[in-house]
DNA sequence: CTTCTTAGTATCAAAGATCATACTACCTAC
DNA sequence: GTAGGTAGTATGATCTTTGATACTAAGAAG
């Protein structure tokens, strides 16, 4: 993660901050890629917690299967909490890590891309 | 793409900016998912204009049919611009296009999360 | 005793993404 | 005439992701 801030060229219609080097764009594709983990992000993290059958009717299309996945696989990478309540049926709780609440930021950004980008 | 700022609950420990609704986050991952996008397009947008064969090389692991397949996907949804100059042998240019420069607040935001979660 | 509930697992099939490899065009240099 | 360079295309194999379906556990309600 070699990275730092360019100075802008001479010729350069604008001063643009340049982020050299590689940034392991593989990982975070990994982290954040696929499918449904943006979307459970997104809803986890500004939406709140959520337990499993929420989420699988607020995903519209998605599978238990999935829906299982992928909350497994994030809360590997420690981007969602799951709570498990003892009791039966079963309940479970998922919601967004600190880490994962450091995002918004990148959310919201793509947001406004998205926005600026329709218009 | 209903979208609001929510103001913050009584209880929370600080101000969070809540995105509601649903940004068509798979729209989005198809944009600029997949293994290849991200990282062509970091390239192009921080680094500027490069040859298809300087591509290639950079990216480590791309094979020449990713590379035309994910060059051609990204162009065709204008955040790549083609340039090719009648010249043998063949010389071909990319470059990010406007929309994919005002990605870069995003992938500023992206690296930041990246760096902070690395320590 | 049967049914309902939630949050899963297990299994196989289908679809999609990616890879490896071989091939092309065209001009230049040897 | 042969090889080299660039930017591809074409094809089939494989690897990964996603989907559909059926199944489970354990108590509660009837």
């Amino acid at each position: 993660m070699a990275t730092k801030i360019q100075s802008r060229k001479q010729d350069s219609p604008a001063p643009i901050p340049v982020i050299e080097g590689v940034c392991p764009m593989p990982d975070i594709a990994q982290l954040i890629g696929g499918k449904w983990k943006l979307i459970l992000l997104q809803i986890l993290i500004f939406q709140g917690t959520r337990r499993f059958g929420e989420l699988r009717k607020q995903i519209d299309g998605i599978t238990q299967t999935m829906l299982t996945n992928q909350l497994r696989a994030l809360e590997k990478d420690g981007l969602v909490r799951r709570k498990v309540y003892p009791q039966v049926p079963p309940k479970v709780e998922y919601s967004a890590t600190q880490r994962a609440m450091d995002l918004r930021e990148m959310f919201q950004a793509m947001h406004a891309w998205w926005v600026r980008s329709e218009s």
